[in-house]
DNA sequence: TGAAACTCTGTAGCCGCTACAGGGTCAAGC
DNA sequence: GCTTGACCCTGTAGCGGCTACAGAGTTTCA
């Protein structure tokens, strides 16, 4: 199996899978004489086991980590566990600041309803109010998004 | 008041005022003649507007805008509305998948609630069993975090 | 034979910062 | 006068997770 295949096959693009292997999610295929990659059956699974993760957002580093326990399968499931634990802290915190956010914007909207010229536009007054410290629809909390917490 | 004050005074970091500056959210400021850069309250407001949009997970792309409404004041509240708008489905869509990530995980999590070795662990078997395509916790629709939308 | 489709490597771009390196400037204390 | 430290400058590189080239070679099919 060319990449190609393997990319029609589990829907990742060529590029994206030369990428994993060079961030070592992949381990380096065989290669035919003329230097192109091959592939069997185990390492597309591989490949389908890191895209399940992505789907579930885990970051590439801790897929990482996952595919060093399936290798050593002696290891402690605690680890594991934290791992989860730890992507569904992240989750839960992302989720509170975009409810946050949802409501700031829905409120921010309201302001402008119709048809006002610029100079009257409900939204910016109410974004340069902000600016200025002065009450605002959107400050109890800033609810800055987090970048990147997680431990 | 240079930088550093004007950083202080808005809890922005001087690296990310003069980052501002280069992607043009905030346009060159005077200089001393030694170079530092000199500031005035005007520019302060625009930095914590530039903040409070930010702090709406506004892009940067769209805070630009914004700002060239704001700087010729007869032109069209739609747009505006329309930037906002945007804004809100993107967030609104976000949501949607990342409340649909927090069930997988959760799902996942409850495989693993106690000390198993692990090649015995529910959770990995979980994620390998997707990876195969069988039945899954995960699987109504697998929910990949949109990475950009937004026309 | 020739064109299209594939593959290779290497590098740069996206976003919104953040963190350097390597220099200049300024104020306070000795 | 000299040192120390805090500040400032520019320019460049890094983060994550890809994506998109450029410029080359290879295969496949008509």
């Amino acid at each position: 199996m060319r990449i190609g295949e393997l990319a029609a096959a589990t829907g990742v693009d060529p590029e994206t899978i030369r990428y994993y292997e060079r961030e070592k999610l992949l381990a380096p295929p065989q290669r035919q004489t003329n230097g192109y990659r091959v592939y069997g059956k185990q390492q597309l699974e591989r490949l389908a086991f890191i895209r399940h993760c992505r789907a579930l957002d885990i970051p590439l580093a801790d897929i990482r980590q996952l595919i060093e326990f399936l290798d050593q399968p002696d290891g402690d499931c605690r680890d594991i566990d934290r791992l989860i634990e730890s992507q569904l802290a992240r989750v839960r915190a992302r989720l509170q600041s975009m409810h946050a956010l949802e409501r700031q914007l829905t409120e921010l909207r309201k302001r402008c309803d119709s048809r006002h010229a610029m100079t009257e536009c409900g939204i910016l007054h109410e974004l340069v109010a902000a600016a200025h410290g002065e009450a605002c629809v959107c400050h109890g909390k800033p609810a800055i998004p987090e970048r990147k917490t997680q431990e």
